[in-house]
DNA sequence: AAAATACTTAAATATCTAATTAATTAAATT
DNA sequence: AATTTAATTAATTAGATATTTAAGTATTTT
């Protein structure tokens, strides 16, 4: 399990997951919106799975990846306790 | 004016965070917390200081640290736009 | 079954980061 | 004025990170 701190340091990997908001999409058509080759996002895309981030699911000869928010809990919690942040979400993130 | 994502990435840095969130604290009173020596932590904190997310001021021979909330809003806003986190603070942070 | 497509793993490298010791600056105390 | 205390800057080094090319695995198509 991968830090969700060191994970989101990235600036291409923070492109990724707003791609990702917008809908869920496969490495090949992620790598069109950066300039780096195909293994450079396949590692990243390691590193935003290892710290559950994204998730990945295989469609055959693809695979799938989408936003995971189980990673962002643990970093929400720490924005709540050091700057006061308050969130409005009772259910979905248990602080 | 470095990146606030970079800066929050390093645990020592998170550390140094919460611990200025019970109360200001000069270089070697934090210092006391950690393994590492003087100008390591003199380093951290200038990446934080760098990032917005802390405030220096000096009183005499010692320099307060204290924590700047306003490196931390453009990190907010991501986890807001991304995963959709709802922030109870419309006057303080403007999203 | 051969070829093409989609993706990952491996090996290598260049750059960035965190930490140390030594030197420097500045304020308070003796 | 000399010394101690507080903190930063400089130079160096070890380790981590991002990226590349080349090789390998798996699935679909012909």
């Amino acid at each position: 399990m991968g830090s969700p701190w060191k994970a989101i340091s990235d600036g291409n990997r923070r492109k990724i997951l707003m791609l990702l908001k917008k809908k869920d999409m496969n490495p090949t058509a992620i790598a069109k919106h950066f300039d780096f080759t195909l293994p450079g996002l396949s590692a990243h895309l390691r590193i935003l799975k290892d710290a559950n981030l994204v998730i990945e699911r295989k469609q055959g000869q693809h695979v799938l990846y989408s936003l995971n928010k189980k990673g962002s809990v643990e970093m929400i919690r720490f924005f709540v306790n050091v700057w006061g942040y308050e969130i409005n979400s009772p259910k979905s993130i248990p602080l």
